[in-house]
DNA sequence: ATCCTTGGCTAATTAAATTAGCTTTAAAGC
DNA sequence: GCTTTAAAGCTAATTTAATTAGCCAAGGAT
């Protein structure tokens, strides 16, 4: 029995990897062991359970789209700002739609959760893109609440396929980011 | 053994009940079952297995949701109208989580599947309530692709707890509403 | 009264998560 | 370099759920 030296994050890794393959639905702890080289039982030592690695996942992903959003916004305000902001979050779930999805869903283990730290970043870079529009502070918590919701619809919308139709969803796109445009400049 | 005369329905409404009081994902054949008086293997003989009472439910789901809709915006237009699309949509999902639960994330079985039947009710709907707004006709699917985003992700994200902090999510709401309406009459 | 379809059952199979308890590696301390 | 020992793997066993096979009775149709 050759030591694998897997750590906790290896295990999380490869099932975002797994994941974005085959579904979120699709990572086992049996799948996840072959693609470690190891027998499901060996991967207990690393993570507590299959809940554990999904709640991980969650927040692996949700870290990462933090980050993705970050970058885009910066430098940039108004509808560039927005647009980008938009662009990048459907662009990760697109590239990443098993890893997304194991965030729709995460509940919160408790207010130290890394999870929440890692949704407040998200939250945060939303909050800058409004900034750069004088949105009010009073009207921020609503704003926001509003602006993640339609992002969050539109990727899981188009993540499983809810645009029938043949209208091309990139044009429903740019038309959505230039409906909240000009309503944030009311 | 005395008969117990079950349908196909049956399953599935009793699988709906179950849904909102414990999940969508606690719903299982054996808990089914147990509340239709019956041994698992039992269901097969009315149902599909699983997956099948799954998409059915989503059916009967996206079906009731298309049913409050069209009855919330009977006779309305305007900003009553689209007050009462999406808050007939947020009553819904509040009441029945589990069911509406079934319907984000289940895949169309085929162009004869009746869950699209039920999604193009919803969309109907949407549809004539834009009509009141007097959006274009090119305009039209971009602009129900993108209400329909903003309903579902307020929906889901305050169904999973996505909304921190103490702001009222009804405030949010009522912000959301207003931002939708003045967006639309441009 | 008899047929025969249907709906329910038990028993068995498969798949997956998880737990218990054993063994070996390899790093740390001497 | 040798010994100790915690960590990382493993096999075997348990549990839970879905599903399939095949049996049997209920009760409507003839």
């Amino acid at each position: 029995m050759p030591r694998v030296g897997l750590t906790s994050n290896d295990v999380v890794t490869s099932a975002a990897g797994l994941a974005d393959e085959i579904g979120f639905q699709g990572v086992t702890m049996g799948l996840l062991a072959d693609r470690l080289g190891v027998r499901p039982p060996s991967l207990y030592k690393h993570v507590d359970g299959l809940a554990d690695v999904q709640h991980q996942l969650a927040t692996l992903a949700m870290t990462e789209v933090g980050d993705v959003i970050r970058d885009a916004v910066q430098g940039l305000a108004g509808r560039d700002a927005l647009a980008a902001l938009l662009t990048a979050l459907r662009g990760y779930v697109t590239a990443h739609p098993g890893r997304y999805m194991a965030t729709t869903g995460a509940e919160l283990t408790g207010p130290d959760d890394p999870l929440l730290a890692a949704s407040n970043r998200v939250i945060d870079s939303i909050a800058a893109v409004l900034r750069g529009y004088g949105i009010a502070e009073t009207q921020m918590t609503h704003a926001i609440r509003t602006i993640r919701s339609t992002m969050h619809g539109f990727a899981t919308l188009e993540a499983s396929r809810g645009f029938q139709w043949d209208t091309d969803p990139d044009e429903s796109f740019e038309w959505m980011i230039g409906f909240i445009d000009r309503g944030l400049r009311g």
